[in-house]
DNA sequence: TCTGGGGTCCTAGGACCC
DNA sequence: TCTGGGGTCCTAGGACCC
């Protein structure tokens, strides 16, 4: 079989909660949920196939999970452990082909230069599971697209391989929410026209189609054929925007302490902001109410800032000029418009 | 029954300028 | 007195993803 482009995508399995399992073995075959508090507002991040069994499912309220699962043992994340296990499996990737990094624990591989891919898609897997003992699986396909849908195809532990010409016919028995960018939104919109499955989606007359989405019907009905040109995109570039935000146990109406909130947040994102040599040039507010509606309220500063008091002093500004004194159960700042400080190289220019 | 945290991208309207 | 078109920047919200 001759693949003109190879693209593999890797997919850890479970993978907060199989990194619990390599150091507490003992918690192996038990409902695991990593994840926030039950008693608190937390969800679930990652469950154990066990929990999943009870109806567990990933962003689900941890104490929804307890009630479907009275047995299930939460534990808290372990980031040291889930950065060293992601980097672990991000290096041995990168040996195969450009990389790039979804998340912690998703990343595209282009192996079109592999001489037999369908071997290495097979051979990788092998390798992550002997390397760090963690469970993948991998779709490879023509392109980006299909192996993501590919990669989720028959989890946990799956190698789904579709060859060229065949992306169509996999795709047409599928919900049209297995394409990647179509959510609940979109998914209804195109009930209203019948459409449930990929194969609707992709046959349906595109004037049809058009009067709903306008210029976005081709791409979505591309999506739908298995179609997709994107390469495979191995520089991540510069962050567009760091935030910080926290949810309440109970929701707060205290001008003190919310302000101390802001102070530590303004500090953490000062931090990254700093770690990362970039200044930013917006702030960002963000607040909940205890009806779950959220604003964000920004402010533009000419001079790029990054420390914790310019941030803050900010932050505080909007905050106070949009804040009606009622209680609130989120409380968030951010940054964005974020750029390179210009400092240095005009000094050199000038010597 | 309640709904995390950290992101990206897109759209639309208003201000402002030429 | 009536009233163009285009471009850029900023703000706010929403869809979506892991």
């Amino acid at each position: 079989m001759f693949w003109k482009r190879a693209i593999l995508h890797v997919d850890m399995d479970a993978f907060f909660v199989n990194i619990h399992l390599l150091d507490h073995p003992e918690d192996r075959g038990l409902p695991i949920a990593v994840g926030g508090n039950p008693n608190g507002r937390g969800v679930v991040a990652s469950a154990s196939y066990e929990a999943r069994q009870f109806g567990v499912r990933s962003a689900m309220p941890s104490s929804q999970a307890l009630r479907l699962c009275p047995t299930i043992k939460f534990v808290g994340h372990n980031w040291p452990r889930i950065g060293e296990c992601s980097r672990q499996v991000m290096d041995l990737l990168a040996a195969y082909g450009p990389l790039e990094k979804m998340s912690v624990d998703e990343a595209y591989v282009d192996i079109s230069e592999a001489a037999d891919p369908e071997g290495v898609a097979f051979k990788i897997r092998a390798q992550i599971k002997r390397e760090t003992g963690l469970p993948a699986s991998v779709g490879l396909t023509p392109n980006k697209l299909v192996s993501k849908v590919a990669s989720d195809f028959d989890k946990p532990e799956g190698c789904t391989i579709i060859r060229p010409g065949e992306e169509r016919l996999f795709l047409a028995p599928l919900s049209v929410r297995a394409i990647h960018g179509i959510g609940p939104r979109t998914a209804e919109q195109l009930a209203l026209l019948n459409i449930y499955k990929c194969g609707e989606l992709a046959d349906i007359d595109l004037s049809q189609l058009r009067l709903k989405f306008g210029k976005n019907a081709e791409l979505l009905q591309e999506r739908a054929r298995g179609i997709d040109h994107r390469p495979v995109n191995d520089d991540p570039g510069q962050a567009k925007s760091i935030s910080q935000e926290w949810t309440f146990n109970d929701d707060i109406e205290d001008e003190n302490y919310l302000f101390d909130m802001m102070e530590k947040m303004a500090g953490q994102v000062s931090e990254s902001l700093k770690k990362r040599n970039l200044v930013a040039h917006t702030v960002v507010v963000k607040y909940r109410w205890v009806d779950f509606s959220t604003f964000t309220r920004q402010r533009t500063v000419e001079v790029g800032i990054d420390s914790a008091a310019e941030i803050l002093a900010t932050a505080q500004a909007v905050f106070q000029a949009n804040w009606n004194g009622e209680k609130l159960r989120l409380i968030g700042v951010g940054v964005s418009n974020l750029e390179r400080p210009l400092g240095r190289q005009l000094t050199l220019f000038n010597s």
